[in-house]
DNA sequence: GTCTATACGGCGATAGAC
DNA sequence: GTCTATCGCCGTATAGAC
């Protein structure tokens, strides 16, 4: 509790409800809990949010809105080889996940649970203008499907490992393997988006 | 409730148990829920069960048993090429989730909430051998990593379509195209994997 | 803004009648 | 085997003192 010494109240619980939705889920989570982690009282917790599904709506929020950011930067640029830009949307994405594993098992299963939250949230706004800029950044206007595929590839095997880390480890058996195996993945997700555009 | 008319009691509370709990997930599922699906008295759950857990384990035991069945006949073939193979696995993986599209979302959401369920029902030790099992039958045992890695890229791109399903149909805005553009996958998945192994 | 106390319903689980 | 009734706890949310 209180890593957020420097933080507003606000913001101590809205980031110790972020670490918690994302490791347990909606359900899984007792308001309790946020406010231990916060290091405040439980009641507080609703002076700032009428409700925990507020909460959770303002943490979900915040999660899906940091996922793309650098991939639109990418996607955007107009000078890279198509080369470039796969190595470094895969790297960016990785990264972006490598900071919290929980990211791509927390948004699957809410969308999943709570479908609604997609549109609520704009979602899948957010999506369908990432798919389009991915899109006219390969070329790939003729056939707006293969941006999609595209897109979906990139994703998928980016994701995946991060979310089956736990049986990864056991798998292997050791914690270091698992981390060595999913960057050498890496090189597999450009190879395989590469060969998509070819 | 009761689809289920010609099972035994406890056969209906187990079938009841499994769809809600893929659905939403151990956390969200209440007895009573469990009890109406399954058209019984919420008491009697506990004659068959002693706790909810008991009954979780019992699902997520079913599952996951039932997950990998096809391949390990596919992958113990002596006489299909390696093209063949992965034809076949790659249908057979579809096949098996089409029949319940949460599968892949459950069976990750609960090795992460959490993950000790993986030793104690022995999934680990079910992903191990069949593993081993696409390495023999590709004869890529001098690099064992290499038959992890071409399991994981079949997984990975067959299962994450489904799981995002519902992010699919507000993309599309068109559920019957989702469908069409998972079976569309179906190839790229395919050519994929040959890729991979030459 | 923050805390204490409490309302009020819902939860998993048990006891016991039939 | 199945149901009813109920226990004891824990959940979110609110009221009100400081």
């Amino acid at each position: 509790m209180s890593y957020f010494c420097a933080m507003t109240t606000k913001e101590k619980i809205i980031e110790s409800a972020k670490l918690l939705f994302m490791k347990h889920g909606f359900e899984g989570v007792r308001m309790q809990m946020v406010a231990d982690e916060a290091g405040v009282n439980k009641g507080l917790l609703h002076y700032y949010y009428k409700t925990k599904a507020a909460i959770f709506k303002e943490v979900f929020n915040r999660v899906s809105s940091g996922l793309f950011a650098n991939l639109e930067k990418i996607f955007s640029d107009n000078i890279l080889t198509i080369d470039q830009k796969i190595s470094m949307a895969t790297d960016a994405y990785f990264n972006i996940i490598s900071q919290n594993r929980y990211v791509p098992v927390f948004i699957i299963s809410e969308m999943n649970r709570q479908p609604k939250i997609l549109k609520e949230l704009g979602f899948d706004e957010k999506v369908r203008s990432i798919i389009q800029l991915a899109g006219k950044s390969f070329s790939m206007d003729k056939s707006p499907d293969l941006a999609l595929h595209f897109f979906l590839t990139l994703i998928s095997l980016s994701a995946f490992p991060f979310m089956v880390t736990p049986l990864l480890n056991e798998v292997t058996g050791d914690n270091k393997k698992t981390e060595h195996l999913i960057m050498e993945r890496k090189e597999i997700v450009k190879k395989t988006l590469k060969n998509m555009l070819t």
